[in-house]
DNA sequence: ATAATTTTCCGAATTGAATCCGAACAAGCG
DNA sequence: CGCTTGTTCGGATTCAATTCGGAAAATTAT
């Protein structure tokens, strides 16, 4: 069974592996992604894989938390610019900020994430759901006028996960029918149309 | 290098495989299923698996494959029925009976799409995309006021990717935010409203 | 400083699942 | 029937994941 890292040099040893694990994924493929290639790109030996980690799979879900933690961080200086946004525009913003972090370092991420789905579909969400709620959070406290908007917890849902597995889905289609701009434009549209909709109907409905 | 079945026994045999494959992936879950469990819930020995298929991955492609056929094959003769729907009744209809179609005999489907991703299912979509844009091209034809929408390509490709996407993740979803019908009624009434406000749009720039 | 203790690292050895292979069994065919 | 081709099988082989026991480094105690 695996240990917590106590000094600061397995601290590094750790953070190797799950480095290494990414390269390893980008370069190789995830079927060619052994044990001893992490080990060799770390420059560990194989043991020490199983010092921190239960097993293979283990490493996976770090790099998997990792990156949604990397991706939360990247979001959350972003929420104060785009409350100030009209929603459209926000979530144009924010589908290109994702799409070029994606990209970075080589499109090492994008690589992951294109066989991240065969590797560890269980994607551990969690954080960047809290920092995405958190936006919309202060959005609805920013314009108090779209509170009145019905199905909220819906759109929200619908928006969060349609917007990560649009993009994700995109950036790995070989052949995309609409260009990543399009697609960009037609989910901002579509969530600023259904809000503009709503709100005509609330006031027809008042007045 | 595997054959292609020539006579009636072996393509018995595939067949075999693949359900099989279906049975011991939804039993035991992707980390436990193994070449010797499909065979044996096949009938045939290890050996046979690998006279069809390339590897184990193959197997777990064509299983692939048949889920999305099998999709496919559902939705098609809802078409007529759909084209006639208002276009918010006949996206819920269309999740609803995704959903249904998903938990037939035990929910087997879904438990394979639960452990899809992790099992490197590439879906191989392309025949339910098929189907999909065959029924939206048929709306349109039937509806033919709604052709003055603008961005229609972007929307059906966001359509299709957040409707089975949002489906396969709600039902892999312990604890969603949101109810299944809330979700189909979330992302009918997106969809609807655009079209409304994209209508109404158009008609105060011609008016 | 030195010993004792804990933490970390390692890689040869083990294990077990995926894959191969060649003999045996069936089907089609003159 | 022989002959060829298609099919099945399961033991033997291969190779990656994992284990294990001890060496090296760091930390703590004396």
């Amino acid at each position: 069974m695996p240990r917590k890292p106590k000094q600061d040099r397995s601290r590094a040893t750790v953070d190797a592996i799950v480095e290494a694990g990414f390269i390893a994924l980008s370069q190789r493929g995830p079927a060619d992604t052994t044990t001893r290639h992490i080990a060799e790109i770390a420059g560990v030996g194989v043991g020490s894989l199983y010092e921190y980690f239960e097993n293979k799979q283990a490493i996976f879900s770090a790099m998997s938390q990792r990156f949604i933690s990397d991706t939360a961080s990247m979001i959350q200086p972003l929420t104060p610019t785009l409350v100030q946004m009209p929603i459209d525009e926000a979530i144009r913003t924010l589908l290109n900020e994702f799409r070029s972090f994606l990209e970075r370092d080589d499109g090492r991420y994008l690589k992951c994430v294109r066989h991240a789905m065969a590797v560890d579909f269980e994607l551990h969400l969690d954080p960047l759901y809290k920092v995405l709620n958190n936006v919309i959070m202060r959005y609805l406290m920013e314009h108090p006028e779209t509170l009145r908007v019905s199905r909220i917890p819906a759109i929200t849902y619908i928006g969060i996960n349609g917007g990560i597995f649009a993009v994700i889905r995109h950036l790995s289609d070989p052949d995309p029918m609409v260009s990543f701009d399009e697609m960009a434009d037609g989910l901002a549209s579509m969530i600023g149309h259904y809000i503009e909709r709503e709100l005509s109907l609330v006031e027809d409905a008042s007045g």
